[in-house]
This record gives structure tokens, C-alpha cells and sequence, in this order.
DNA sequence: AGCACGCCGACT
DNA sequence: GTCGGCGTGCTC
């Protein structure tokens, strides 16, 4: 320990849910610049840090030292902090946590970042004729047949992992060579008007920030234009970033990559291991990688010659990480495009209403690729007013009559219910009793084949009661129907049309996603019914119909983007239907047929149906007219969560400029969830600015709030759930 | 968040 | 006597 004044004293960013930074002192010899990992003493633990400045202290306190200098050269460059530390301060969030989520697990623990080159290998001259090989070995040896490559492409073309390799080395059928060969030609798909006039205005953009977005149907060659100018990027010698909202796109995203450019993809996504995503970062960092696939948290790996960033679907919620640090990587990356002023290229068939907004503005640039049948345009749509009718496990006649003639001129339908499980309550016929989750404000869902009661916010899980707890009938109903249902319904009722179902509960298994998707695109299988999950990327070739069984779930929902939401989901998924031969239709099921929202969609244009909500946002001064920040609180104790956010509500309007207004605060719609009691306090402000400014002092009053500590709060900026 | 310290009730 | 409940304070 140390104390006065030094040249030598860094401020350190630690893994702590602490807003600032704190003061080590460098030993002789140790050399730490901005951004270099260091291990330091915190409290009675030792810590791995990341040098955020290395200013002389100010102040005549003790200091401690660094104890190790873990990087020769800083892990992190002067782009990827500015990065880190503008998501800090825009999302409020401890800067030692973001600079946290920006590190693989193995990094942030402090190992090594050394990083080589992949060994090369190649096949053996005199490579004996195998006896007999597994396919992923075949697969690796016919990929080496046009020359050397690195383990890494190795590896990705083969699915062989590094053991594998070794194996076919002591086999003596390959060898290691100098270096890879380099990367096969890709094959370029013949490029529509449309699309060509897109892959112009983007590369002729390049080199300076942009924002656009490109704005078309999945099947409309989104993917195309992204990779033609990719290859430019490339072809210029810079690097290329493509996020994706969720794992079970990347696969498809990476072998779209290595069709096109002839090289598979550096990937980054939370189903590798910790090694394996280590070495990813590493080789991205190191710029071995002229295209990175990533999801989320993929937004802050070190590039060092980017010159692209992609962001698919961007319309995706799943962009907002929703718990601990809830930053958007779709802001982050517009923010880190802007910063090394290159271009950004925002896909999606839906876009977000922020992205219109900026269109609008004259902030975006709008690329629209028709499809086939239209960009984002519905085949004809047709309202289904069930009420007063009779509902068959969810489905009423006129739906079910639909689809027995499309089934019967040999097309393919779609079910699309966002509910999983059997039944979403089980109640006694008796006596009206309903089987509640004791810990939430919320019923349990029947999920019949594992024959439990579940429930879908905080996992508890029930075997039925024998008999009604109330009147001790064994006279049980499932109210409603899930996905679970209607399979079992439409196999019975269309018996000879092979019914798949799509939902987190049938792809639990590795492979299991892909292959019921691969079955759903070939056309085997002729009624699909699933979840948001079959609405995300995919295509289906032969859809015909599109059922949407509940429409109303949102139409009243306490969340103001619900609407937009269900709209985005009914597109992506009904724009699916007719793209054969067929014309396609798309039925929606619904209580409220006359309800604003649905007669938009029936005119089927999504730029119709964004028109009237951006409309509508401006009328109530919700985002993207205005910004919000959500406080969030929630305690066992029942009224403590309102009580602190009047507390907090009162400090707010004394901290808060005058423009900035602080509603009352609220129960959660959901007011109990996992034995907890929720409540919420919204601000919402015309301009961003004097909402941004007020934070930090507002969380440094809160976090000194007295019972604070008796409870959990979080700070939400620009919610995308209100939940 | 961790991880201490400190002060009170209830156990071998 | 001390074991452990959690309220409070601090981390360069
Ligand atoms: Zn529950
Ligand atoms: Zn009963």
C-alpha cells in the first residue's frame, strides 16, 4: 500500500455492481495502458480488472497495488472502450459489469489471451486407403481434397472437434502444411434489380457511418445483399460483424456465409463452450476473422478492421437482454457503426418501429427487396369471429374447414399459437376451482404427456391432484388449449396428414430444432403447430395456410408494443404462406374483429399497419416519440416494492429536469411472480437528454434509499418489455 | 454483489 | 458461555 501522488496509478473497472472505478499503483516494472486486465486486491478478494485510465490520483488516500499484469498488450483497444463505456452510461450500468459481459467467462477469469494462427493441415501424399470412416472424418478429408486448410475451417466444414482432427492425423491420412490454402472462390447468387440496387447504395457508402434498413420478406434475398457487400468489405480488407437475434440462426447464417464467400465464419454464441468461445474472441480480436456470426453479446468483441455491421431481424426483442445488465445490442451496434463511421445495415421484414421512425426522419436510409409475393405484403387475410361459436381444441369450423381444403389440394398449414403445453388452466367441473401457482399471480398449465402442472414464470412444477382440493370431485377440465392440444387434436382429426409440433418443449435436445425444421421446409410433414419459435428465420416452401388461433392475446395487454409485436409475429409468419404455386391465405381467429389493429392487418401491408401505430405512439408520447426508463421493484414483503418506489418517485422529481415526467408507481401487471411482489415506476421524457442526465445521481440517491437493501430494483432505460 | 463487523436471542 | 440471525458499511 501506497499513498500521495503517482504517475503511476491506474483506475481500475472491476467486476462489481459498482458505478465507478477505483485507484491501484503500479510496481516497478509493471506496465498497465487503458485496457490491459490486471489482478487486483477488492475488499478481502482478489479480482480480474480491466485499466480503464491512467490518470495521476487525485486525492492523498492509501492505495493498493496491482498484484499481476495480465495482458502485454491491452486486451481491449481505445474503440472498444469507448464502446463499453458509452453502453455504461447510456443503459446506467456498473461499468465493471459491462466491461465484464464484453469478456469470455475464461478471459474474464483472467487466462491467457494468447492467441496463434490454427494449424493448417493437409491431406497425406502417400495417405493409406482408410478401412473405414465415420461421416464427420469423410466429410473432413473430401474438404481438404482442393487443398490446405486451417483447423478452424477444418473443423467447421467437417463438425470434426479438435480431438477428431488429431485422430486422423495419427491415422496418417493428413498432415500438418505450412499454411491454408487460400479461400475457395464463393458462388454468387444472380442478383435481382432490387437487390443489386440495394448492394450499389450500400458500397458506396462504405468507409463513412450509415444507417439502413433493408426491408423485405424472409425468402426476399436479404441475406444475398448482406453478403455481396460483405465481399466488398472484405475485398477492402476490412471485417465484417452480422448479429442475429437467437443460436438456431447462426448455423444457417454461417453456411449462407461460406456458400457465398468461400470461408466458414468465426461464431460467437452461448452455446459454445467456454474454450471454444475464447478462441473465437481471439481470432475475431486478432482480426483472423473476416466475419464474425454473432448473437447478443457478440456486439463488443474487438474487430480491429471493421468495416460492416449487420444486424438481422433487428426488430428482435431478444437484442434487449432482459435481466442484469438490459442493454439493446442492436443500439450498441448503431452506436459503435457510428462511432468507426462505417455503414449498418438493419434487416427485417418488420421493421421496429425506432427504425421508422429514423427512416422518417431522414436518419435511415429504407432499401426494399420485393419478394415474390410482395415485401412484407399478406396474402389475403381473413378475420374469424369466433364468437358464439363453437371452439374445437382452440379452432372453430370455418378455420378447420380451411385447412381440410388446403390439406386436400395438397398444401401445407401452419397453427400458429404463441401457448405452450395442454391446457393453460385446469379447473374442477364441480365446484369451479382453478390449480393457481402458489408463488405467482398466475394459473398453471396442464402439460399432459409428462402428466404435470406447470408453471410458466418460475418453473414450479406440480404433479394433478388426485381429487379437487375443494369439493374432492375428480372431475377435472383443461380450459383453453396450447400447442400440446392441438397437435393431438389435429392428429386425430386429420389422421393421415402428419401433424409436427414446434415448440421449446418438443426441441429441448441438441438437433431436435434443426431436424423437425428440416421436416417442416421438405413438405414431410403437413400441419405444423408451434410457438413463436417456427416464426423466427425460417422458410417453408409449401405453406399454403396460415392459422392464427388467438389473436386477442395482443390486443389488451397492459405492455403498449404488445400490439406491434403480435402484428410482427402474424407477418413473419403469414408472409410465409403462398409463396408456391398455391396462393396462400392466413385466417386469424379472434374475439374482436373489429378492433383497429386487426382490421389493419387485414389490408394486409405491414407499412399500413406501422403507419397507424407510429401514429398513435406520437398521439400518447411513447417511444419511439418519447424515451422511458423503468424502475423496477419487487421483495417477499407485499407493499414493500410501492412504498420504496414513492420514495424513489419523490427523490426522482426534486433530482429530474421539470420536462421530465414520473408517473405514480404501479403494481406489476403480474403482480406476485416466484413468491415476489412486483411493482414499477415509469419516466418518460420527450427528449432523451435531461432523462440521461439525471440518472446517475438518481441512482446513487436510490441505492442510499433507506430499505434498499431489503429489496431487489433495477433500472430498465428504454424498456422493451414493461412485463 | 461479496464480505466483513456487530449486536441480540437461544442453544450444547 | 458461543452459534448464527441479518442490519450496516465498505470495497482504491
Ligand atoms: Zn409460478
Ligand atoms: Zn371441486
Amino acid at each position: 500500500m501506497s499513498t500521495g501522488e503517482s504517475s503511476r496509478t491506474v483506475q481500475v473497472a472491476v467486476p462489481t455492481p459498482l458505478y465507478r472505478c477505483f485507484d491501484y499503483d503500479l510496481s516497478a516494472g509493471q506496465s498497465a495502458p487503458p485496457g490491459t486486465r490486471v489482478q487486483v486486491p477488492f475488499g478481502r478478494r482478489r479480482l480480474v480488472g480491466v485499466v480503464t485510465s491512467q490518470d495521476a490520483a487525485a486525492d492523498q488516500r492509501p492505495r493498493k497495488c496491482v498484484e499481476a499484469v495480465l495482458d502485454d498488450t491491452p486486451i481491449f483497444g481505445a474503440e472498444d472502450r469507448a464502446l463499453i463505456e458509452w453502453t455504461a452510461r447510456y443503459f446506467a450500468a456498473p461499468i465493471g459489469e459491462v466491461y465484464s459481459l464484453a469478456l469470455p467467462v475464461r478471459l474474464r477469469a483472467g487466462q491467457s489471451a494468447a492467441w496463434s494462427a490454427p494449424q493448417a493441415w493437409r491431406l497425406r501424399d502417400d495417405h493409406p486407403t482408410p478401412a473405414r470412416l465415420g461421416r464427420r472424418q469423410q466429410a473432413a478429408l473430401d474438404a481438404l481434397r482442393d487443398g490446405a486448410l486451417g483447423e478452424d475451417e477444418l473443423r467447421a466444414r467437417s463438425g470434426l472437434d479438435r480431438r477428431g482432427v488429431e485422430r486422423l492425423s495419427a491415422l496418417k491420412l493428413i498432415t500438418a502444411a505450412e499454411d491454408a490454402s487460400p479461400a475457395a472462390a464463393g458462388t454468387a447468387a444472380r442478383l435481382s434489380d432490387a437487390q443489386a440496387a440495394a448492394v450499389a447504395s450500400l458500397t458506396a457508402r462504405l468507409g463513412q457511418f450509415s444507417a439502413s434498413l433493408v426491408d423485405g420478406v424472409t425468402g426476399s434475398g436479404k441475406t444475398e445483399v448482406y453478403l455481396a457487400v460483405a465481399a466488398e468489405v472484405i475485398a477492402r480488407g476490412g471485417q465484417v460483424l452480422v448479429l442475429v437475434p437467437e443460436i438456431g440462426l447462426v448455423n444457417s447464417m454461417a453456411d449462407r456465409v461460406r456458400a457465398r464467400l468461400g470461408r466458414s465464419p468465426r461464431v460467437l454464441h452461448s452455446g459454445l463452450s467456454d474454450g471454444e468461445r475464447a478462441e473465437q474472441w481471439l481470432a475475431a480480436r486478432a482480426g483472423a476473422a473476416d466475419v464474425v456470426i454473432a448473437t447478443r453479446s457478440g456486439v463488443f468483441v474487438p474487430m480491429p478492421r471493421l468495416g460492416l455491421i449487420v444486424v438481422d431481424e433487428e426488430h428482435d426483442g431478444s437484442y434487449k437482454q432482459e435481466d442484469g445488465c438490459r442493454y439493446s445490442a442492436r443500439a450498441v451496434a448503431v452506436w459503435r457503426a457510428r462511432q468507426r463511421a462505417i455503414p449498418i445495415v438493419l434487416g427485417s421484414a418488420t421493421p421496429s418501429l425506432e427504425s421508422l421512425q429514423l427512416v422518417q426522419a431522414g436518419q435511415c436510409e429504407r432499401l426494399v427487396l420485393p419478394g415474390r409475393a410482395g415485401a412484407a405484403v399478406l396474402p389475403s387475410v381473413r378475420l374469424v369471429d369466433v364468437r358464439a361459436h363453437q371452439l374445437e381444441h382452440g379452432l372453430c369450423h370455418e378455420s378447420l374447414t380451411a385447412m381440410t381444403e388446403h390439406l386436400q389440394a395438397g398444401g401445407q398449414v401452419l397453427v400458429f399459437l404463441n401457448r405452450r403445453g395442454y391446457a393453460p388452466a385446469v379447473l374442477c367441473h364441480s365446484c369451479g376451482w382453478v390449480a393457481d401457482c402458489h408463488r405467482c399471480d398466475a394459473h398453471l398449465t396442464l402439460h399432459r404427456a409428462r402428466n404435470r402442472l406447470c408453471c410458466h414464470h418460475c418453473g414450479l412444477e406440480a404433479a394433478p391432484p388426485d381429487r379437487c382440493p375443494d369439493c374432492g370431485d375428480r372431475n377435472f377440465v383443461g380450459a383453453g388449449a396450447g400447442t400440446e392440444r392441438l397437435e393431438h387434436a389435429l392428429a386425430r382429426r386429420f389422421a393421415g396428414f402428419p401433424v409436427l409440433r414446434i415448440d421449446r418443449d418438443t426441441t429441448r435436445r441438441v438437433g431436435e430444432l434443426d431436424a423437425r425444421l428440416a421436416r417442416a421446409a421438405s413438405g414431410e410433414a403437413r400441419i405444423l403447430v408451434g410457438t413463436q419459435m417456427l416464426a423466427k428465420g425460417h422458410n417453408f416452401p409449401n405453406l399454403s395456410l396460415v392459422v392464427i388461433v388467438d389473436a386477442d392475446q395482443g390486443l389488451f395487454s397492459a405492455d403498449f408494443r404488445a400490439g406491434e409485436r403480435m402484428a410482427q409475429g402474424i407477418f413473419q409468419v403469414g408472409g410465409r404462406a403462398g409463396r408456391a404455386q398455391r396462393a396462400g391465405e392466413v385466417l386469424i381467429q379472434t374475439h374482436h374483429p373489429d378492433h383497429p389493429l386487426l382490421q389493419q392487418l387485414v389490408r394486409g401491408d405491414y407499412g399500413g399497419f406501422a403507419r397507424m401505430a407510429l401514429a398513435e405512439r406520437h398521439e400518447t408520447a411513447l417511444p419511439p416519440a418519447s424515451h422511458l426508463v423503468l424502475l423496477r421493484a419487487e421483495s417477499t414483503d407485499t407493499d414493500r416494492p410501492l412504498e420504496w418506489l414513492r420514495e424513489a418517485a419523490t427523490v426522482g422529481r426534486q433530482l429530474f429536469h421539470d420536462s421530465v415526467s414520473i408517473w405514480d408507481p404501479t403494481p406489476a401487471p403480474m403482480a406476485r411472480r416466484a413468491g415476489r411482489h412486483r411493482a414499477q415506476l415509469l419516466l418518460e421524457c420527450a427528449r432523451r437528454a435531461p432523462l440521461q442526465s439525471g440518472l446517475p445521481a438518481w441512482i446513487e440517491a436510490l441505492a442510499n434509499l433507506r430499505n434498499s437493501r431489503k429489496l431487489r430494483w433495477s433500472l430498465d432505460v428504454d424498456p422493451q418489455s414493461m412485463l
